[in-house]
DNA sequence: TTGTAGGCGTTATCAC
DNA sequence: GTGATAACGCCTACAA
């Protein structure tokens, strides 16, 4: 596979393919410019002769050569690479907004870094400092655990997209979804079903998310009037497991309900099996909500009722949000709001 | 923020999380050696004085350095990343195996580059050209599509790790799933259960593994004496929606059946649902079995009984395998084999 | 408009 | 052992 005497049709794509290493001054050499020109057209840096910045195409294209991102990043300070730091690589919801992130970015000639910050601020420091030091160029942070000081002092460091957060600061986009809309939505949701025993399985209240979705649910219940009954609230942590968990205590508590709210999806299967286990029908017996709308939640049994999250949509808004503060301009664009997906897993009360 | 008088209890955690640029050059000049010295400490390319070593890794520390990855790789063209081409990063499968990589190697002090292929041969071919050009110092590819050709080509410019193949070659080390045993082992819990009508949700056959889970079938059936019917397999994607499909075709057909195999978890919890929607119970009418053990079949109703993978553990390993290959060294390590999980959505024919 | 020169932060190759 | 001195591949003043 040498490239012998057969590298005549296509040499670029042979080259290329072969990962020969063509460098920019090669290509100057090429077409008796200086290098400079070929970095100019490269960047579109300045104005260059039409003939020249054809000579140079053609032998960029003949040569095959490809720049270097590393020497790139080095002399001129880009990289074209940004840092994403999400909490767990293998999650079912950021799943889908990395691969939002991933398409907007490549599309735009960026490579995306991810790291995971395993929700921990220790972890995330570490992260971004391994980031910081690969120069990424910018960083979008999927709803992390640092405090929003930390998210200011690096935001002058270089451009930032944060999730999960309102907060402004100069160099920083906060995108957030509103949390609290979606959670009323949804409980208002079994009210209107009649329910009004409605047990709520929360996320960890140190999840701001956690928090903003017990309130909607409260909201909920004061606007029609119900009163709010903290032994119906149990505290879960986003897991499946926890979701199975807390329906066993609280049917073991003897505490009366017909509907369960679950902070999220993974939480509400789990809760389904519990009620799957103790011979309780969804939803005959008992409504069930969740909320994010995961890939799973349609295909379920039943079909999980839910409120829809634009996790791929978030994804693709906080990289065209990084794109544009890269650009040096002003990101205006937001998450769409909470919408209630009515499928088979909640119904009127009896 | 600037650093000014109040520099004093930890300059070095300022100055690390401050972002202030410390060369290696300014350590050696702050405490009086030779950059190459400096250097030769932080990849112990050579032996110094005790002294020096310990001057310098103070210095270090107070100034809080980090080496630049970007210098590094373009001076010495290691670039401490590895390219990982995965076909979605979204992947409830691959994802998990992601997960594992990302352990391995950030421990290891290398950052994963992960890019997706889409299970389409052209577009992975773009993402190696990414990672080539970014100057990985190898590469992992979970499943690819590319010819066997293409990745010992590949291989000859730097290491690479392939799952999902059985394949031999310099520089290159598969790492294969035994997925024929899995499907027979899945097969014949069905077969021991007394089934014998048994249909198979079969994934897309261009997909290696697919083939491999469809002899493994076959040969399960083979060995219990009962004829294989091709009616009874209906061809999938690997998707929920096409396991639900598959089921609706299969009921439609009347061609009559008490269990079903599927080949992969997804579909099967798509042919759960479509189950459910005929009336048809799972395990009492039908029996389920998946493949794969994704992190929902633990928790789906009832709980599937599925062929174990350990995604996480092959990510891991792939990366430990290409550590060892950029070390020099020749992997040896291997999956481990198949494991049927025996839940709830089997059970003996009535 | 285009070329020259210097530098980005390290590593590698020499001498000393 | 240790220190100069080149690269590494590109960008960006600055000069022409």
């Amino acid at each position: 596979m040498k490239s012998t005497k057969s590298a005549r049709k296509t040499p670029a794509a042979a080259a290329g393919t072969q990962g020969k290493k063509v460098t920019l001054e090669m290509v100057a050499a090429a077409c008796g410019v200086s290098p400079s020109t070929v970095s100019r057209i490269l960047n579109g840096t300045a104005i260059v002769s039409p003939e020249k910045r054809e000579a140079v195409d053609r032998a960029i294209a003949e040569l095959g050569f490809i720049p270097n991102p590393i020497a790139r990043g080095l002399a001129g300070g880009r990289t074209l690479s940004v840092g994403v730091v999400t909490q767990a690589i293998d999650s079912p919801f950021y799943g889908v907004a990395l691969r939002g992130i991933e398409e907007e970015l490549s599309q735009a000639g960026y490579s995306p870094l991810f790291v995971s910050g395993h929700w921990n601020a220790e972890e995330e420091r570490r992260c971004i400092e391994v980031l910081r030091s690969r120069r990424v160029d910018g960083m979008i942070i999927l709803t992390g655990r640092l405090s929003d000081d930390s998210l200011r002092n690096l935001a002058k460091t270089m451009p930032v997209v944060i999730t999960g957060r309102t907060l402004t600061a100069p160099g920083l986009y906060a995108l957030d979804f509103n949390n609290f809309e979606g959670a009323r939505l949804a409980t208002h949701h079994l009210l209107s079903l009649g329910h009004r025993k409605i047990a709520f399985i929360s996320g960890d209240p140190i999840h701001p998310d956690a928090a903003e979705r017990l309130r909607g649910y409260r909201a909920a219940l004061e606007a029609a009037g119900v009163r709010y009954k903290p032994a119906l609230v149990m505290p879960g942590k986003y897991f499946e497991e926890s979701g199975l968990m807390a329906v066993e205590r609280l049917i073991d508590s003897r505490e009366p309900f017909t509907a369960i709210f679950s902070a999220n999806d993974q939480m509400a299967f789990g809760a389904a099996l519990a009620l799957h286990r103790r011979g309780l029908r969804v939803p005959d017996d008992i409504s069930l909500v969740g909320f994010d709308d995961l890939a799973g939640a349609e295909h379920s049994i039943p079909p999980l009722t839910t409120i829809h999250q634009a996790a791929h949509e978030l994804g693709r808004l906080a990289a065209v949000s990084l794109l544009q503060l890269l650009a040096g301009q002003t990101p205006t664009g937001t998450l769409p709001e909470p919408r209630l997906i009515a499928r088979a897993s909640t119904r009127a009360l009896a």
